[in-house]
DNA sequence: GTGCATCCTCAGGTAACATGAGGATCAAGC
DNA sequence: GCTTGATCCTCATGTTACCTGAGGATGCAC
């Protein structure tokens, strides 16, 4: 298969393909002899499990090891679980980030609605309020 | 005030002090004789401004356009308070996409979980599973 | 005057690709 | 056989919001 099609059975787009061979996620990838890059299953499977995994949210770093975990001759899926698990302790994290600007962030947009309810007013505070360092 | 103090009182670190003055997120500002940077409180003012917009997730490209808001003769606080509703919808798609995520984490996790409950067992499909290209 | 802290200006690194330059090759149609 | 458009190649640079370090000047304390 050429590249494109390996990008396109893949959901990955010819770029990303190219670049994760240079990040060495993919094992050898065969040559034509006009210099172009051939495919076979094997390398869309492989393609697939690092997009997946990019869609979930893992980096290039873990992908990596995620790789080497699942390469082994028998897949070593307690490190695998043990790197999702890991990844939504993580996500967890940023969930209680997010939910606490959306806090702020609302409060701030409150102070506006309320003093600006009818129009424009000059008592409110929106602008002193983003500049205020407060809690957050 | 030297750039470190600058620094310290607006939060920032020096090196991020230097970057928003490149990106012109500041007001022109001071030299000293021996060509150091002089800071005021206005710029103190500024910079914790900047530092705050940040820190609840507005772009630095946001931010310059809340401080064209504010830096106005009567200060837009509606367009604050826009970008404000803007940034909420933004964070909430980042936490729906986040919950389903988890959502697929936690369903992998589980996998190898029950199936690996007492010992490492071949019947696990974690790592199938992370291949398969489903839904997400 | 001897350190150590702080400051200066570049330049390059980070993450994960996207985009474009400049050029070769392929497949299809005439 | 030739043109055309799609695809491929490599290499370089852009993106975001800074961080880190090189190499050197200055300031302050003892």
């Amino acid at each position: 298969m050429s590249i494109g099609q390996a990008a396109q059975r893949s959901g990955c787009t010819v770029a990303t393909v190219r670049h994760y061979e240079d990040e060495g996620l993919l094992k050898a990838i065969g040559r034509a002899p006009n210099g172009r890059r051939v495919y076979g299953w094997p390398d869309i499977h492989r393609l697939r499990f690092v997009r997946r995994c990019r869609d979930l949210g893992f980096s290039v770093d873990d992908v990596r090891s995620l790789l080497g975990a699942t390469d082994a001759p028998s897949p070593d899926c307690l490190a695998v679980r043990d790197m999702a698990v890991a990844h939504m302790k993580r996500l967890r994290v940023m969930r209680a980030e997010i939910d606490a600007l959306e806090q702020s962030l609302s409060s701030l947009a409150n102070t506006c609605n309320e003093a600006c309810a009818i129009g424009r007013s000059p008592a409110c505070t929106i602008v002193e309020d983003l500049g205020a360092t407060a809690s957050g």
